[in-house]
DNA sequence: GCACAATCAAACAGGTCTGTCTGGTTTTAG
DNA sequence: CTAAAACCAGACAGACCTGTTTGATTGTGC
């Protein structure tokens, strides 16, 4: 199945913070959605029961239920929200770099240290959840898929700006060295890896 | 705490395959070792529970906690098992690599495609015990830091062997390469993103 | 043959899990 | 004011969780 996705203009609202951890939530969905985003990040997916989630929320099971059929339909709509805040926080950085497009793919690891900084960082949500369950979970693949596809659309913008001829060659050099310095510094709890990064991506921009 | 790493030459037996899932187990203690090995990579540690484990080794429960303390040991006894079956393989398969250190440190992502091409592939367990919840856990933290000093050991033996005043950047470097190609096969279930890596390396190299 | 260690099945304890249901309360809209 | 929607606490079902215990059965060394 050729699976189509309308990644070509992203409207997405100058946030603040890479996480919708800690926003206001006025509905007791918003609040669901916080509480579920803050345990499954930071405790693990499979480890946060639904009960816990609903309590940290201050709201009823019930409730919880009434807004998502399953605790597996929880988790879709904990990473597609993650991952649009995260985006719009991604992309939000990333128009206030100007230069030319080599300044902007060095800059991309500039605006990820920042990320890894937080005292909070727990990695890519989409990274962990599959690394839960690596054999199943289809959905989660195509989630992420779609996700990475935003980025890799930008990305993509730039080698094209850059007179590449094929700009896929480029985007999926990004993907290594942006997932590569996500889990190096989620591992060790360093973020100066994204620097090791950006040094791979100006040497090779440089040839 | 300054940890004591002895690293410098560890003995490896040479394995053929770089899990120890299906191997021959004599006594109860490695068929439940086969077992949980199988089931938390593929399926999640916090989600495999120790009944199915002793189930599938054809063992008792009792016998399972005659031998491992814990989930929680019997967890980490199964990741220095699996790290140590990985790495007996990869330097095994990198001891057949004949050439400059050039050579030898692109021959590392040719390795690591072998690696993702087997439909068995569910990524470094240590980065999916730790993605499952950054926040706690850093005995996996530390036991993930281990097995990769193991690797990077070697990196700064070629590093020093090319005549680099200090490996610690090629060390750092190569993480990020080999962490990357790892999670960006294990998403995408692509295994070619290891020649990204290497031309990555190969051109860093040359410069 | 005997003692000892390893292993077995099965029950048990005390939680926690997901998901449903009931019935009452609050909020909102017209 | 009223009717509908949203939300609440709490009980419930039935399964699964980790870890322990009991007592029988196997295999091994001497």
């Amino acid at each position: 199945m050729a699976m189509t996705l309308e990644l070509k203009s992203e409207a997405f609202d100058e946030a603040v913070a890479w996480t919708c951890i800690g926003r206001d939530a006025s509905t007791a969905r918003d609040r669901v959605l916080n509480a579920a985003t803050e345990l499954f990040c930071h405790h693990g997916f499979a480890a946060t029961g639904v009960d816990t989630i609903a309590s940290q929320a201050g709201t009823a099971k019930s409730t919880l239920y009434a807004h998502f059929k399953s605790k597996d339909k929880l988790i879709e709509a904990v990473l597609e929200r993650e991952g649009k805040a995260w985006r719009d926080w991604f992309f939000g950085r990333l128009g206030q770099i100007h230069g030319t497009p080599k300044d902007k793919l060095c800059a991309v690891f500039d605006i990820l240290e920042e990320w890894f900084s937080d005292p909070e960082f727990y990695g890519c949500p989409f990274i962990n959840a599959i690394g839960e369950a690596t054999s199943e979970n289809e959905n989660l693949r195509s989630a992420a898929k779609v996700h990475k596809s935003h980025v890799n659309v930008w990305i993509s913008a730039q080698a094209l700006e850059l007179g590449f001829l094929s700009p896929d060659d480029l985007v999926r050099e990004m993907t290594v060295l942006i997932d590569g310095a996500i889990v190096a510094a989620q591992v060790t709890r360093d973020a100066k890896y994204s620097e090791v990064a950006k040094s791979l991506i100006a040497n090779r921009l440089a040839a």
